[in-house]
RNA sequence: GGGCGCGUAGUUCAGUGGUAGAACAACGGACUUUUAAUCCGUGUGUCGCAGGUUCGAUCCCUGCCGCGCCUACCA
């Protein structure tokens, strides 16, 4: 999130943080277990996350990153030791499949196994696919204000950044691979190598047996796919690793101190884990999250389709509750659709709410510290989300002003200037009837019955004093109805909802006219008498 | 086979070692010459089951039951 105005200062920070029971301050606490009192040879803590380019970043990529923030600024609490934060690209990947979502997918397919950052990019703008992806990577991240340090696996490879570790790995060969050998089916096994040499000829990064290897050299002979025995060096990028010592390695070389992953990774953690000692280094303290799952409890799959997009989120709601979402309970395997939406707005507007009347050692509890990074906004929302969504449906309107007219009633005392964050939901919510209430609307036309009582309706209004107020119209109202034939005043205002506004339901005619507009209310009953189509 | 998570009010979910909470729904009432909204009020929930630790467990530990997910080829 952005920074906020700083609120006042906790004084006691660091000793509420040692007991606090929110989950940043645990991981917080173990990092530091970790690490010690003494600042790493490094200079920094290190903390990591990870990026597979093939795709773009979605929703996963922003609650990774928000969550190892929360930890990282927890740790600031914790200790003077400086941090950083990388988010690592593994852009030296082969493309394994062309993504539908991306143009010149004929392009793409002929460059398969070649690394991300050695293909066209395919939408022409960027050096490469993979630097194409990066820069997507970049520009989501920085719109949510995240500190982070991109980091490019390609460029660690070629500028030799990972040489040392690479021979570590060679010399450490057979270990290294009697820690994966175990996990792999027989057939695999036979065929197994951590180096992965990157084709001189094609460009594609080979999985093929290694044959010799020369540790004082630093390279290996590997068989081509002709046949050809090839000797290459491990270092300066001519060799890739393969995944799990990948990580293992980077790991080692970067001196990563903390990195969460998911469920689905547990096992590769842990083989990691092992290289990693394997090459003489501890693996970063870990932290593994559950995934999400879609409304119907059933895991997220991009194939599908029924994973919620994050700019699907943020048209309707602040980033914040989004926020929120990933703050909340990140080992329980949550339900992720559009419908819980509206209820994490309100609850990070109750955190935000409640914030300021709480004891200090409370306040680092309370979600919305972590959210902004210690210094939650005072603001008043005075109105919940759920309000507002009600609102916008009532009042028949996509335009944010006539939506404040109702809010004003509610809330005098808030205008746009002095209430920014509910202007905000006010125009989340003007999205939301714009997108889920709008469509559904079903305008009936009007019988000749109906359109005698509007007709007089539309006169009778016209005949009122300019400035007439809500309960005078609304006396005027219920007296047309009781002048035509209606079976009770009950069907005249259903008729008045179904035909004007196109619902079953609606706002009390008075007040809506008088904050919908005289003129504007007299038009659209002319146009219902009319027998124009009000949906389009 | 290995691993992880969940099980709290009708529903969706919060929550904490010390009388159990919210939202929605439901019900009752007020107000409004309609409805919706708004306002007030209403919950005796075996906190999955059984043990254990504790002065005290919904919370910690163990076992069990139910549901779900991840993983075993690739990254």
């Amino acid at each position: 999130m952005p920074p906020n105005q700083p609120g006042p200062p906790l004084p006691h920070e660091r000793e509420y943080a040692r007991h606090s029971n929110a989950w940043p301050f645990a991981e917080a606490r173990a990092l530091e277990k970790r690490i010690g009192d003494t600042v790493p040879g490094k200079g920094y803590v290190l903390f990591e996350t990870g990026y597979g380019p093939s795709g773009l970043p979605h929703i996963g990529t922003f609650g990774e990153v928000a969550r190892t923030s929360m930890v990282r600024h927890a740790y600031s609490v914790l200790s003077d030791i400086p941090t950083r934060l990388f988010a690592f690209s593994d852009d030296m990947d082969g493309l394994r499949k062309a993504p539908d979502n991306v143009p010149n997918k004929e392009m793409l397919e002929q460059h398969l196994g070649i690394p991300l950052t050695a293909i066209p990019d395919p939408f022409g703008t960027h050096e490469s696919f993979g630097a194409h992806n990066n820069a997507r990577l970049r520009s989501f991240l920085d719109s949510f204000g995240f500190e982070y340090e991109f980091q490019s696996s390609t460029e660690c490879y070629k500028s030799g950044r990972f040489d040392q570790a690479l021979l570590a790995v060679l010399k450490h060969y057979d270990r290294v691979i009697n820690v994966i050998l175990p996990s792999l089916g027989p057939e695999r096994r036979a065929t197994y190598s951590p180096f992965l040499p990157v084709c001189e000829k094609t460009g594609r990064v080979l999985q093929v047996p290694v044959i010799e290897r020369d540790v004082d050299a630093g390279t290996i002979v590997y068989e081509d796919e002709d046949g050809a025995k090839v000797e290459v060096p491990v270092t300066g990028g001519h060799c890739k690793l393969q995944w799990k010592v990948d990580w293992a390695m980077r790991w080692a070389a970067l001196g990563v101190d903390y990195e969460m992953s998911g469920k689905d990774l547990i096992d590769s953690v842990k083989l990691s884990g092992k290289i990693c000692r394997v090459l003489g280094a501890s693996p970063p303290v870990g932290f593994t999250y559950e995934l999400f799952l879609d409304e119907n409890g059933e895991k997220i799959s991009k194939s599908r389709g029924n994973g919620l997009a994050v700019e699907d989120w943020l048209k309707y709601a602040p980033p914040e509750s989004l926020s929120l979402f990933m703050y909340q309970k990140p080992k329980a395997a949550k339900r992720l659709f559009f419908d819980i939406i509206p209820r994490y707005v309100d609850d990070y507007l109750a955190h935000l709410e409640r914030y300021p009347g709480q004891e200090e050692s409370k306040r680092l509890d309370n979600p919305a510290w972590h959210i902004h990074r210690g210094y939650p906004p005072y603001e008043d929302a005075h109105l919940s989300y759920n309000v507002l969504l009600n609102l916008a449906s009532v009042c028949h309107s996509e335009d944010k002003a006539v939506l404040w007219h109702y809010i004003s009633r509610y809330r005098p005392d808030a205008t746009p200037e002095t209430a920014p964050i509910l202007d905000a939901l006010a125009g989340y919510a003007v999205n939301y009837y714009r997108d889920f209430i709008k469509p559904l609307k079903k305008y009936r036309k009007a019988d000749e019955g109906d359109k005698k009582a509007l007709e007089d309706l539309a006169t009778t209004l016209e005949a009122l004093p300019a400035g007439a107020d809500a309960a005078t119209i609304q006396t005027e109202v219920y007296e047309v109805g009781k002048r035509h034939d209606y079976a009770d005043l009950k069907a005249w205002f259903r008729a008045l909802y179904e035909i004007l506004l196109g619902q079953e339901q609606g706002p009390r005619m008075g007040s809506f006219i008088a904050l919908y507009g005289m003129g504007e209310t007299i038009g659209l009953i002319r146009r219902a008498v009319a027998g124009e189509d009000l949906g389009s």
